[in-house]
DNA sequence: TGTACATCAGTGAACGCGCGTTCACTGATGTAC
DNA sequence: TGTACATCAGTGAACGCGCGTTCACTGATGTAC
């Protein structure tokens, strides 16, 4: 074969993509190396040309799974002005189209409680792309004070990601739709709420 | 064996409830018949006098660790006056201690995602369970009415288990305690929100 | 420019392994007489 | 009360299967002369 210069290199991706939509679709154990070898378009004995083994090749993927769900993120919300930006990100996210597709969907819902029981590698990108998604999520808020903002984006991330998982678990009825759509109320309600400028109370202790 | 009458149904019990512990540990294909059989302390072929396979376990074990959940929280409750019962809720799950305890903690963090990919017996006993979930979440909140009850009841278990599934992703460091924190607070200026008796605006469409 | 060789992505049979499952068997108990 | 038999939870070797991985081989391309 090698037909051209980097041919190699190029297959290498195509494992490296596939394997990315494969884990959120079938999880860290649902998808084999003969399928994933087949989705390419090769037979499985060429995967070692390009990994050392399987868990390698689950390192990249995964950490690739969780680049494309932050590009995807600003891709959608550079798009549209500032005050429309959340909203839209909510609506998208909490949408049954999310729900129905895994794969290309985001990686939390997927594979989030898989992570917990990964390599320590694994987990180190999980912290080292988190942060980001964080950041990320931030830049909604950008007259909110950094830590306050930081709050801001990790629970709202925790109950868009609780409520796909919920959604998907529920699958395609009246329950699923009704689980999406306390998401959105919720995450749109505090952000009615912010928006009002009321000061939050400190609560607690 | 058969040492007392009735010991055939207690062995079973037995092996569904490790099973329900299994499975929060480990997910649904994480926990091998022979392991289970050797965590109950019998061998592996003794499995088959007892269920047709390991799937038909799996539906029983995995309605098991839902009832488990549910119970858990109502003992929790209970022994509280009603104002405290959903702070101290909401602290008890997002604890560090519930974060490292897979195996007796909330079913739906540790096997919510492999839901979407079971049977669906599986799915239908998740979505039977799921609403007893809701009503046993919504009686915190007495005085709302039922619709919006339902509401904020999914949304804060979508944020529970969401930051739970984060934070075990993370692991034992700052960027999980700080998932933890952001979830308590978030519910928690919601609860006060909603106690302080402002009525929330319709947002939306 | 033409020829011989090196390279290396990809092939596919074969491997050991752990899995879920089967099955002939064991042996302590309950039951019939 | 004592004996023979039925019951059935539990044993452990064996099964087929799919998995991750290895390896000798192929064959189209790049390179050296």
């Amino acid at each position: 074969m090698r037909y051209v210069k980097g041919h190699g290199q190029q297959t290498r991706n195509r494992i490296v993509e596939n394997a990315s939509y494969g884990l959120r679709q079938s999880g860290a154990e649902g998808m084999s190396v003969v399928d994933l070898m087949k989705l390419v378009g090769l037979t499985h004995g060429g995967f070692y040309s390009h990994f050392d083994s399987r868990e390698a090749l689950f390192i990249e993927a995964f950490a690739m799974a969780m680049d494309q769900t932050v590009a995807g993120w600003q891709q959608l919300i550079t798009a549209l002005p500032i005050e429309e930006r959340f909203d839209a990100f909510v609506d998208g996210y909490l949408s049954a189209r999310h729900r129905d597709n895994r794969d290309r969907g985001c990686v939390l819902p997927a594979l989030g409680a898989d992570i917990a029981r990964s390599s320590p590698k694994a987990r180190q990108t999980f912290a080292t792309k988190f942060e980001e998604m964080i950041d990320s999520i931030g830049l909604f808020f950008p007259e909110t004070a950094p830590e306050e903002a930081r709050r801001i984006a990790i629970s709202t991330l925790a109950t868009m990601l609780g409520s796909i998982v919920l959604a998907r678990a529920a699958g395609d009825n009246a329950l699923s739709g009704d689980i999406l759509e306390a998401g959105r109320q919720s995450l749109r309600s505090q952000s009615q709420l912010r928006k009002s400028g009321k000061p939050r109370g400190k609560c607690g202790r």
